[in-house]
Order: C-alpha cells, then structure tokens, then sequence
RNA sequence: GCCCGAGUGGCGGAAUGGCAGACGCACCGCACUCAAAAUGCGGCGUUCUUUGAACGUGUGAGUUCGACUCUCACCUCGGGCACCA
C-alpha cells in the first residue's frame, strides 16, 4: 500500500454514483420469473432543502432495497415529489417567483442532494405531483369518485385557518390550531368538496386487523380516530307537535334514567321548537354564540358546558314523562343524529349539565358496590343492574341494551345502530397551488364533470398573486370562463383545488407504471409490483396520509383499478433525528445539515452512523463525535482491506475447510456467526445498530488475526470478502472500491448476499456459566452438546464450587445445555 | 381524564427468562513523535478490607432455581385521543 493511498470518499464516491447510473443498475421491469419486492420511502416535499430526517429516511430505505436485491428479489425503489403545497405560493407571494419556478428548481436541488448519497433509486420512474402529467391523474381520481358518488359538494361548518386562507380537513386540526401553521382555527359556514370516506369507515376499521406488518400504534391511532362505536338509534316524539326527534345513544340500557333532551344548536328543529314561545329570543341568541365558535373552543374538555332551555318538551316512551328539551354546546351537530338523551345519574357529561342548570338526577343503574346512595356527585357508568326500569329492573348493562333495542325495533320508533367519529374528507382548498378540482358550474345544466377526454384542466402558470394568499385563480378569466361540456353554453370553473393529501393518496400505485397517459397506471403493472412490501417514513402520517392512501386503495379495488385491498404491507415509521434532545429545527439553532457532513465525511460516513446511531424506530441523538467514529471505522477497513489485498488476490478457497489451526477456525466461525447475525438483522427485525456492530466485531476479528504468525489468507479473503459485502447495503461505495481492490470486476452492489455454513458454526467447546444459587461462581469450557450427567460432574468435581458447596446440601440442579448449570444449595 | 410507548454506565445503545452493559462515543494510561495530531495497544458500572466480594437495569412488591426481560401497583418522560353521546 503506498503513502498516498488514503481513503478519499470524495473521489470514490461521485465515481461509483456515476457508474452505477450509467449502467442502470437500478433500473426494473416486472418480471414474472422473480420475486418482487416493492420498497418504498413517503416522497418529500421538495422544500429545496433536504435535512437529517429525509437523511435517515433513505438511509434507512436503502439498506432494505439493497439487501433485498442482494438476496434476488426483482426490487422497486422510486422517487419522487409531493410538490403542491403552500410554501410555493408563500414563496411566490414574497419573492414574486412563480410557484411553477420555484418548485422545479427545489426539485432540481434537492435531487442533486438526494443523489450524494448514493441511493439505489430507479430515476427513471420520478415524477412530481405537480406536473400535468401527473395532477391529470388526481382530477381523474376525482371525477371516479365524483361517479362513485364519493366525491360531494355541501354546505358546512368547516375548520377556516386565516393565515393559510383555506379551509381545513378535520384531520388537519391539531388542538384547534391548523397543522401547518399552528394558527388558530376559526369556524366558517362555507360550500366545500368532501370526499365520503366514512362510506369506508367500517372497512377501513376491519382491515387493519389485515395488518400485521404495521405497529400497533399506527393501527391504535387510526382505529381511535375513526372511533367506531354501537349503540342505538331511536325517537321521542315532541309534546303538541307532530316532530319527533331522533337521537343516539350508546347506553340505551339507561333510558329510564334520561331526565332532559339536548340537541346540538345546529339541529334543524330547534327553530320549529321554541317558535312563538318565550324562550325564542335567548334561544336565537345562544345559537348566534355558537355559531362562529371553532369546534375545539365549543368542545374543549375545558370549555364549560353551556345550554338554553327551548321550551319545548318530549315525550320518554319508555316512562311516559314529559321531559325537557335543551340545546347546549356539548352536542355536536356532525356526530350520531345531533341529539342526545342526558342521563346525568349514568353520563359525566350530562351530570355536569344537570347540577348546573338544576336538572332531575335519576339512578337507573344499581353501583353494586354502593347500592344505596341516594344523592349522585360521580356518574356511574360500570356495569351493574337495571333498577327504576319497570319491566327491565335486574337485567345487567349488556342485557338491557340488547332488550331496549329490542323493544324499540319491535315497536317500530328505532333500531341498533353504529356510528363512527370519523367525518368526510374536506377536499377542497381555497389555495391556488394544487390540481384544480374538473367540475362546471353551469346556470342550466348545475354541477358538471369535466369530461375524462379534457383532462388535465391545466393550472394556469401566470397568475397575479395577492398578499392576502386569496387564490389567484378567482380573478383568472379565462380559467374560470368556459363551456358547459353538456350544453355548450357559457359556464364557469371551480377555482378550488385539492388538498395535497389528495395527490399523495394515490402515487404509489403510479410509481408501477409512471408514463402511462390514458390512465393512471396499468393494471398490470400495477397488480404486478402492488402492495408496497414495505413502507419507510414519519409517525406524523399514522393517520392522516395513511388513512386517505388506504381509503384510495380500497376505492381503486372497488372500481377494478388495482387488485390490493391494502396498499402498505409492511411500515416501519422511523424516530426523529434530534440534536441536544430536541428536533432539529432553525428556531432553536441545533440544526446539522446534510450537506456539510457529506463534504466532510462521505454519504458513507452519514449513512453509517445513522443507521448504527440507534434502532429506526427510536429517536436518534446526532452525535459529532459518533460521526467520527464512523468514519474513523471506515478508515480502518479502507487500511486493513489495502493491506491484505496484494495476500488475498489470487487465493482461491477449497471446497472444504480441513485442518484449521485454532486461530484461523476461530476467524471462520466469526465470519459465518456475522452473516447469520447481519441477515437476521436486516431480514426480520431491522436492527441496523445491531448488525453494523456485528460488523464492526468481525472487523476487529480481522484486525486481531493480522497478528497472528501463521496466517491463512483463505480464510482472510473470506472473512473480508464477507465484511464487504455485509456492509454494502450501508456504505455502498467504499465496499464498492475495495471489491475492486481485491481483483474483482463485476460490481458488489449485485454480488449475491452470503449464505453461512452449519459447520462453520459448530464450535468443540463451549464456555459454561456454573451458577450458585443463581449467582454466577465460575466459567468452565466443556466439549459442545455435554450430556447432563457429565456436565453435572464436572461442574461438581470443580474446586472452586467444591469449595462453595462444602457442608451443604445440594437441593436441585438445574441445566441448561451448552449454557449454563445453576447448583441450588440450603 | 383515557389509550399507547419508553426509563439500563459519563453518553448513544446491546442483551426480551439464563454471564447486565455487546458495539461505538467520551475519558484514562502506554507506544510512536522534539512535540502535537493521526494511528496502534491496553483500561474503563459503583463501592469495599481489591487473585475476592457486595451492590447495580425508574420505585415498591410478587412469580421463578434464576428477572433488564414475566405479573401487579406506583413514579417520571414522550406520543396519541380528549365533551363523539
């Protein structure tokens, strides 16, 4: 090895990053004779700026796709851009670039960067959701569900964030403040588009059982937040009045026990109710209060309960009592009927409402460890039995609501019902940077469909933007004028365009076939690579894009799109990357960017101690210091491969390995006893802290054995041929450079992954922990598989343990093979 | 309030019923050097009466021959949900 032989990242790695391109190593088709394997990381938004945590991402993505290739799978991995979004048009309100502009030259940056790193990507399959091309295909997924009857326009009270002046999905309300911006959201009566996927909620809720490769928490969030609940529906008719009213409960059991009604102050019939009665005028006041109250200041756990008396009274069928009907701001509109009986005796919320406004308490379920109290300070809502129930007193919870829905389904006033808190998808945004939504507006035909032939309706690129961020497109003219594509008459555009989790619900199935432009992918294609076999990205999209992703697989099944029921089979969602115990961010300064490490560094380097820095799924500390370390590791594999290559070149290894010195077969064993444990990492639980220090031991393996006098340089070549190749999914390009140095021609990175030998591992003797009373006494080497007797004898026959166990009596002893031997004494 | 996850040396972490602290970082010592850096070699949980022993995985109990690992209760931190009837 010559002096100026140093381990120059630099040059190694921009060389293998072009030759790799050029031979298209990455480069897939679907083929049947292989098994596929589609590995795919969430695509970034192209802020112009990749950070640690897209870093790690990848990273983290491609030990996966490259191991996976290593081992014959015929492996997908893509790229591409969630390119609509705010931050573009922010970026052109402020610095008067085009949004168009500015995203394509974040692209273009953050793409140079992405390719630093030396990931295995399949370049040819990018595509932005910002293009034509592509966004054709959102406004196609539209109008299917728009056919479905999937996709709606209503008039609704929405979540409105004034500093992004857009209105807001229900899931992008983080504690009453807009995900984005962390603005405070307001509540706005407006008409938007809503995409029906409560229509799936039961399916969506079911398949998750489907899962098995999702962690549970991901599955937890999403089953909490569509909310699934049983219960039952049924009405009470108004007193003097031909109304009734329908409301839900999850307890029918205590319907003897509702004292009062409340409806949400939205509910249609409150206006009919206290009309003409003395209570109309506070009523008509509290609904104003109520009526531009953003939902978390109305429902808040720490809002107090408010309500009004309407006046009017139901009738209970079941106690034939006149009970009062109130409205209040506890009740929600949007969920169940909109109405509610309280049982403040069995409901904290309804107590509550009760000792406010002085409202009847009754107990109709017995506490069975408190049976007779009298005055209710606690609800009671365990199971116990019914009482003050005529006919019904004795029966548990459980069999009283089974009964109660009974009666009511026989009498014909109700029925079980379930209901679930997820709501619509608000689709609709009163932004300008996003696939505009294909629908007409014409005076004599209504709401037209663009026709699928007319795709894309193009986003108009020159466009006057305002400091307000009111859409531009709103004041386009010869956007928003067009025909009516039934009539032909004069009509206008919708000027709304998509949510961007609109675009991201559906690319994965594009990335199967991305040039395909007379539909959005090919069923075949598509049946081919679908499902993603794994899936790489954020916890922060547990529900929110992952929920819509598999609400567009569902749809796309039902409409014979796509074969899969679930898109995702198996996701790892990665832990932050943190500096000083805090996320990176600018506001606090203790930002690491990218960039920098690899000047300094290597993509290696940044590769290698992400992935050994922590498990994926936890949190990673950055760590300058373990950076070197990294790095300073790769330098000693750079030396010691360059020094052994000249010894190792033109060795060739024997069929079988016969007659090793103690030494060598020791470094043997470490060489095969690493593959196993490498492949097991990366194959079943991706631990790649784990398996890089497996690495790193059969290095230092190697290094120990450099000492030794009586070196076999076969089992040296095996020994670093392996290390290289273990460590490719990695650090692709330094493994790359010294398989070269070794004599190879072919490249490593589709060298076949190592397979170890049985025999390689079987060891003649193995060290056994003998054990005192479960305390460890002393370490004895035994030949390998002892049989108990022998083993039990020598462990006795042991002076140390003769010593310990003199003058007492042996009570049990218990064995372990090829392990350890507990000797229980008194 | 409810649900989930985590808590191990100075630090990142390893071990999921059988040797606690693998691997790495930091630190200490030695070698090389005029010196430093780099590199190499060695040490490195705490305490003590130091060829040995006691203690030690958030706290307290329990199960077991044996517990970081299982069970129960609690504490702390992180995350999710939070008037959804």
């Amino acid at each position: 090895m010559s002096l100026n032989n140093k381990y120059d990242f630099k040059t190694i790695e921009s060389k293998w990053q072009r030759y790799w391109a050029e031979h298209d190593f990455y480069e897939v088709t679907e083929d049947n004779n292989k098994a596929k394997y589609y590995n795919l990381e969430m695509f970034p938004y192209p802020s112009g700026n990749l950070h640690m945590g897209h870093v790690r991402n990848y990273a983290i993505g491609d030990v996966v796709a490259r191991f996976k290739s290593m081992n014959g799978f015929n492996v997908l991995h893509p790229m591409g851009w969630d390119a609509f979004g705010l931050p573009a048009e922010n970026a052109a309100i402020q610095h008067s670039i085009p949004p168009a502009k500015w995203t394509s030259s974040n692209i273009a940056a953050m793409r140079e960067q992405l390719k630093t790193l030396g990931l295995s990507y399949n370049w040819q399959r990018e595509f932005s959701t910002s293009s034509p091309d592509y966004y054709k295909f959102t406004q196609w997924m539209f109008l299917k569900l728009y056919e479905h009857n999937l996709a709606y326009k209503k008039d609704a009270a929405v979540n409105w964030c004034p500093s992004c002046h857009t209105v807001l999905a229900n899931e992008q309300v983080v504690e009453g403040a807009c995900e984005r911006c962390e603005a405070q959201v307001e509540k706005k009566q407006l008409e938007q588009w809503f995409f029906k996927i409560t229509d799936y909620a039961p399916r969506l809720l079911d398949d998750l059982e489907l899962l098995t490769g999702w962690p549970e928490k991901v599955k937890t969030m999403q089953k909490n937040w569509i909310g699934r609940s049983e219960g039952c529906q049924f009405s009470m008719q108004v007193s003097n009045s031909d109304d009734s009213i329908e409301l839900f409960t999850t307890r029918p059991d205590t319907v003897f026990g509702a004292t009062y009604l409340v409806l949400a102050p939205e509910h249609p019939l409150v206006k009919s109710l206290c009309a003409g009665k003395a209570e109309e005028a506070n009523v008509q006041d509290f609904i104003k209060q109520m009526e531009f109250l953003s939902d978390v200041a109305r429902t808040s756990t720490e809002t107090e309960k408010e309500g009004i008396f309407t006046g009017a009274y139901a009738l209970n069928p079941f106690t034939n009592e006149e009970i009062p009907i109130w409205i209040a701001n506890y009740v929600l509109m949007d969920y169940g009927t909109g109405a509610i009986m309280a049982v403040p005796a069995h409901d904290e919320r309804d107590l509550e409402f009760a000792l406010k406004y002085n409202l009847p308490v009754r107990i109709v379920i017995e506490n069975p460890e408190n049976p007779s109290i009298e005055v209710v300070t606690e609800a009671f809502a365990d199971d116990g039995i019914m009482v003050n129930s005529a006919g019904f007193n004795g029966l548990s919870v459980e069999e009283g609501k089974k009964a109660i829905i009974k009666y009511v389904t026989d009498k014909k006033i109700g029925k079980a019902t379930i209901n679930y808190r997820l709501r619509d998808w608000l689709i609709s945004r009163q932004r300008y940077w996003g696939a505009p939504i294909p629908i007409i507006y014409c005076d004599k035909c209504g709401t037209v469909p663009v026709p699928y032939a007319d795709l894309p309706v193009i986003l108009p690129e020159d466009v006057a933007f305002r400091p307000s961020g009111e859409s531009p497109l709103k004041y386009v003219d010869n956007f928003i004028n067009t025909t009516c594509p039934t009539c032909g008459g004069m009509a206008k555009r919708e000027t709304d365009t998509m949510d961007t989790f609109v675009c991201s619900s559906w690319y994965f199935t594009r990335f199967a076939s991305p040039l395909t432009n007379d539909l959005p992918f090919t069923k075949e294609a598509a049946d081919y690579w679908l499902p993603v076999d794994q899936y790489i990205g954020g916890v922060e999209h547990a529900i929110l894009h992952l929920m819509y992703a598999r609400f567009f697989t569902k749809f796309l099944h039902d409409i014979n799109m796509l074969s899969a029921i679930e898109p995702f089979t198996n996701l790892l969602t990665q832990g932050m990357v943190l500096k000083d115990g805090a996320k990176m961010s600018k506001s606090k300064g203790n930002v690491v960017s990218p960039e920098e490490i690899i000047n300094k560094y290597g993509a290696d380097t940044a590769r290698l101690f992400i992935l050994f820095a922590s498990p994926p799924v936890r949190d990673l500390e950055w760590s300058d210091q373990g950076v070197e370390g990294s790095y300073r590791f790769l330098n000693r594999v750079w030396r010691l491969v360059n020094d052994y290559a000249a010894n190792i070149k033109d060795v060739s290894s024997p069929d079988k390995w016969d007659n090793l010195d103690e030494a060598t077969k020791n470094l043997h064993y470490k060489t095969h006893f690493t593959i196993k444990k490498v492949t097991d990492d990366l194959e079943e639980r991706f631990n790649f802290n784990t398996a890089v220090s497996a690495i790193m031991e059969l290095f230092n393996a190697l290094n120990s054995y450099k000492e030794y006098p009586q070196q076999d340089y076969r089992i040296v070549k095996e020994a670093i041929e392996s290390l290289l190749i273990l460590l490719t999914p990695f650090c692709p390009h330094i493994c790359e450079e010294l398989w070269r140095v070794i004599g190879y021609n072919s490249s490593i990175i589709t060298a076949s992954w190592p397979k170890y030998e049985e025999e390689a591992l079987i060891q003649a003797e193995v060290e056994i922990v003998v054990q005192i009373n479960g305390k460890v006494r002393d370490r004895i080497k035994v030949p390998t598989n002892l049989v108990e007797d022998d083993l039990r004898q020598i462990a006795l026959d042991n002076s140390r343990i003769k010593d310990l166990t003199k003058d007492k009596k042996i009570v049990k002893i218990i064995m372990i093979p090829d392990k350890l031997i507990n000797i229980v004494i008194k």
